[in-house]
DNA sequence: CTGAAAGCGCTAACAT
DNA sequence: ATGTTAGCGCTTTCAG
């Protein structure tokens, strides 16, 4: 068996509730039963146990995490500013992929929320009204990153997608006539988002009818392969793509190369997001920046500040983002 | 307050015992009782507590994985097979990231043990003497993901490294005279193995210093950007460059093509891994093939195996690897 | 097939 | 400054 409380206090010749003291640091002991117990723990080796100690306090320090896929460089970007600043405010992280399956993801809620989480993250595609509900009736305080909640009843921590791609596709209307964009999967509420910053630069500049440009992909490598195919095949043809993610951004350079199409020479080719793959990839890719690491760190902070009940003046938090040029797209 | 079992129980008008057996699926119970109680679950709402359940049981069905960087393709790729086959066997993650610094890695070898976690899945660079005997005396199994123990003393899984990077040197050797090789971080058990397969291959066709050929580098595209430069400093160059990580490949393969060097033409790219990167480039970079998803995923398999005190008859695996040829060297 | 009761290891009043 | 004593919510004998 174990060595527990008791058995150090035996050793120590204290009562458990000593021990309990020195092990959480309160300062009402005196130094020297003090160092008596730490001389106990020291000899025998003993380590709390933190489901006893979870059970007693209802407290487990473990925060849970809702991912899509933590194997998408994107996510895994978020994974890590998560866990560095649970790791800095003394949590643990439970981590589960969901793939963005609505019954998977209700039951990872409850999964966790049974496992006596002190809070959660949750990443995904789409906030229905059922999720909501378990939201609104948690026990615990739960934070969206990267992750919109129409309603906004939820607290989270995103970009302004409207304005990025706005921002993106406005600069690209600079040079450009023709405009494609390859979107992500229709049913997000950030790719509608997304979509609509890009009709409304569109529309700005007089192009009246931008849906004909449009071509929906998955945010896959493979997919913008397979967007750059679609493209090719329109009656009039785009001197630039605005791509709503990096990976699918190098699948339509690379699909535009392999037809001896140059970039940004013949087309130019803007991402989104700026993962590493933007500067892992010739010529290196122009994009939109959102920062992936500070979402997950901001809301997990956002998360820390509501599980020890301090206020917070902004539960919908938006960080900025901007744009940066590389050589994807030509310079002016 | 959460409603508990003894709610239930009284709802039901049952004992708490009763409740317990239903919840755990235990078959002696009397439909009629399961159906009573089964019926006030629904009407309260009950759901059961896990970490209550955890102190009673000594179970927490929970297993802590420690990883160097969650964010890194590779280990993300890693991680996502063991949690596939955590979630198949029923068990929750705690997934904390190491940085491969040996006292985070002990902190968290403690802290999940602390947490009663049921087994561990350990990734990391190098297995210290420390960290055996944390292995050794840890009351709960643990396994090694893509990570040697060169005692052997701790189940994992592997590919066998020094094979594998043979089996490409060798290749390679085929059409070219003078071949590079772009190491990892030194001081890890992996990169000796990958570079004595290395050095074996060179000697085999007659290379007598093949330490001249090796530059260093970290695993990382900047590195692989770096490395070229060494590489071009050389008195004599070499027509084929073989780099211990994909990631790095891809920084070679740009930074030959920055300088106007053609691959493969004028330069043979060979990788390691065969991350999604691998299919991400131009050209194509021909790898060593890892089945990093299967690494995690067998490693949980085993781990599992080892909870249930089932036998085990090889407790370190060596699963196969391959070659892939793509674009990035010369067919033949 | 069901109930009673004793813990699991620790925290948190409440005393002293 | 330290000890005593209830629980926390559940599993698990042991009876019946």
């Amino acid at each position: 068996m174990n060595v527990t409380i008791y058995d150090v206090a035996r050793e120590a010749n204290v009562s458990m509730a000593t021990v309990s003291r020195v092990v959480n640091g309160n300062p009402n002991v005196k130094p020297a039963t003090r160092k008596k117990v730490h001389d106990a723990i020291e000899r025998l080796g003993y380590r709390p146990n933190a489901v006893a100690r979870g059970l007693a306090s209802k407290k487990t320090t473990t925060v849970g995490v809702i991912i899509p896929d933590i194997s998408s460089i994107f996510f895994a970007e978020l994974a890590r500013g998560i866990e560095d600043i649970a790791t800095m405010y003394n949590y643990n992280i439970i981590l589960s992929n969901s793939d963005q399956n609505k019954d998977k993801e209700l039951h990872l809620i409850n999964a966790m929320l049974g496992k006596q989480v002190d809070g959660l993250i949750f990443m995904g595609g789409n906030i229905t009204e059922d999720h909501i509900r378990e939201f609104k009736t948690s026990s615990v305080p739960i934070a969206l990153a990267a992750t919109v909640d129409e309603t906004k009843e939820t607290p989270s921590v995103n970009i302004n997608y409207e304005e990025a791609a706005y921002d993106a596709t406005k600069l690209l209307l600079e040079n450009n006539q023709n405009l494609a964009f390859v979107s992500g999967p229709e049913d997000t509420i950030i790719n509608t988002e997304k979509l609509n910053g890009y009709k409304r630069a569109m529309e700005e500049q007089g192009k009246d009818s931008p849906e004909q440009w449009i071509v929906t992909g998955d945010y896959s490598y493979d997919s913008g392969l397979e967007a750059l195919d679609q493209i090719l095949e329109m009656e009039e043809q785009p001197t630039a793509i605005f791509v709503s993610s990096d990976e699918m951004a190098l699948g339509v350079i690379h699909g535009a190369q392999d037809r001896g199409i140059r970039v940004p020479e013949d087309l130019e080719v803007f991402g989104f997001d700026n993962t590493r793959l933007a500067t892992m990839v010739r010529p290196t890719l122009s994009t939109v920046v959102q920062p992936m690491y500070d979402i997950g760190a901001v809301a997990m902070r956002l998360l820390t500040k509501f599980m020890n009940k301090e206020e917070v003046e902004e539960p919908n938090v938006i960080l900025p983002h901007r744009i940066i040029e590389r050589n994807s797209t030509q310079q002016k």
